[in-house]
DNA sequence: TTGAAAGCGTTACCAA
DNA sequence: TTGGTAACGCTTTCAA
């Protein structure tokens, strides 16, 4: 049953009945009653294929998923940003076309989606500082919005927690307890939200007068193996931390087990902030069950950032001329049995 | 510019430019080479949705996940499987739609896929021992593949690796190394996977005659609590297991901590063996770093998976009459340093 | 080997 | 408030 077939049947014009169907205002009650009912009555769908070839939309929005070996959509934020945003399209009738390409294809990617116009939009995220994608996809004229920012965050779309806050009042309470060697376990710099995280480790120190020892500062990418390996060298050294802060669960527990093999107890010989707890249904609702720490990035406040982001995209799609949306979401701070006092 | 502008640029028709560009054999060898030169230099690339529309396929492979709220696209396999299918699909020109529903809404995903032929297949990951989406699929004629097998695996194309075998093997290996008290901490024993897992595990301990305590056998959602909680309450009663067989690391890196937070070294006092290395790049390689056990299903493995899926899937799409693909695959065994002798 | 023209099933413009 | 008709840009059938 298409179109054509369903007017015939009710003895009026495709394009009242398609005005019916489509909430145009200029058709009458009572037909857009009669249409509407006879529209179910034949099961009638639209056909999507002609749909969008007559209104030029795809009705589709784009995920490009770099695949670097290590991060990809194994990564816990990808994969409830992702939840998250599809559901809101979902909702609002759009397709998630979702691309996983070698890193050095993403520009291909997104090129490709912009010539055959097969997204209305594209969602970009962990942006690095200066993030090459944010250019490309001005100049392709695609409508995107990212989920972090870069370095120089004006002129585009973007939705981001407030990293550097987050640090900062993270290594101010582990100083309130007592803690003066604090090793900052962080995830590649080259990504933005690291570099924010470490500004604000590095602040709440300085503002103390605390030094930060360069030794126990770290950036890689943020797997189990790096935390383990790390904290099992400084562990081990004279004046070792006695407080961690780290930027990725993951990378907590490997912590937490080279803690473990040392005879050392997290929150009474050592503490241990973390940054998310995203994976908290494969860690036990945080490094130490049951009560682990959970700050800035649950599971749930992820998802919730993907539906924002993916209303932002949609409501940058109706209306392209609007000016960028901007926001900036503040986090908790919420702690559990790894963070204790300075061991004296 | 489209197709008629480059056909009346070149003073051939649209029929012509259009069969060059397509392959098709009636079109000279002299003007196929023409046809192609000006497509390129003009960077003509064609509609996308107007070609859709005119050959009635939408190019596009269907992807739901259901989000059970523990499962879900975090789950590494999913995104591992889909990162293979993904590259395949992108190489013959196909999208990958991604739909994410609450596990209620699967099938009206499916159903809504099928109505408005938003895809040209559909591929399914971890089956149920009976499960409704292979009966739904067949009924709405939309082709598709499973990733795994029913207790019925007859009439639908599917691929799977050998699980009952592989667990036969295992517990084959435990069995030598002398463990006697072996414990099966499996996934959800709803899934067809893991019931075959079982009865792997059963066989080999009734084929050399050692009883199975029925309260070493364990079936959950595989999180690492599951794994914490049920490895801590074993150990801590008389006649603890020595070993453990594990079906996901993620569960098995649970029984790691249960077994730490007890002063018991893996490899030593208990061992595990777990079906999976899918996190090695969270779990440094396995639940031991740096050689840990590796069993089964390793990422590379379940990229591989999703690719052979893919094809299988796109070969069906190309010729939906022929008879359904199916493949079983089978696994290696590899042992790293949390598997040993059992104490005396 | 090439071309004309009829779809494909909508939406949207312009008249009535 | 309704309808006729021209897009939308391609593929495909049928003729030449």
């Amino acid at each position: 049953m298409n179109l054509r077939q369903l007017s015939e049947q009710l003895g009026l014009s495709q394009t009242t009945v398609s005005r019916a169907l489509n909430g145009y205002p200029e058709v009458s009650e009572a037909t857009r009653l009669r249409v509407q009912a006879a529209a179910k009555a034949a099961n009638y769908t639209p056909n999507s294929r002609a749909r969008k070839l007559a209104t030029g939309r795809s009705m589709a929005i784009g995920h490009v998923i770099p695949l670097s070996g290590k991060e990809e959509l194994v990564n816990p934020i990808f994969a409830d940003f992702i939840t998250g945003a599809g559901g809101v399209y979902a909702r609002e009738g759009y397709d998630l076309l979702l691309s996983m390409v070698p890193l050095e294809g993403v520009e291909d990617a997104y090129r490709q989606m912009a010539t055959n116009a097969s997204v209305d939009g594209v969602m970009v995220q962990a942006p690095k500082l200066d993030d090459p994608r944010i250019a490309l996809l001005q100049d392709l004229e695609l409508p995107f919005v990212v989920h972090g920012r870069t370095a120089e965050p004006a002129g585009y779309s973007w939705l981001d927690v407030a990293n550097a806050r987050a640090f900062r009042r993270a290594t101010d309470l582990l100083l309130d307890l007592g803690h003066r060697r604090i090793s900052l376990l962080n995830g590649q710099e080259t990504l933005d939200f690291a570099l924010r995280r470490r500004r604000g480790f590095e602040e709440a120190m300085a503002a103390r007068g605390v030094p930060v020892n360069p030794a126990f500062m770290h950036s890689a990418a943020m797997t189990e193996q790096y935390g383990h390996r790390t904290a099992s060298a400084l562990l081990d050294q004279d004046d070792a931390p006695t407080a961690f802060l780290v930027s990725s669960i993951i990378t907590a527990i490997g912590v937490r087990r080279a803690a473990g093999e040392r005879g050392l107890r997290t929150g009474r010989d050592i503490s241990i902030i973390c940054h998310d707890d995203v994976l908290s249904y494969m860690a036990n609702d945080g490094i130490n069950a049951p009560e682990g720490p959970a700050f800035t990035a649950t599971r749930s406040s992820i998802r919730a950032a993907g539906e924002r982001c993916a209303e932002m995209l949609l409501a940058l799609i109706d209306n392209p001329s609007q000016p960028p949306l901007q926001e900036l979401w503040e986090t908790d701070l919420s702690l559990g049995r790894s963070t204790g006092p300075a061991p004296s």
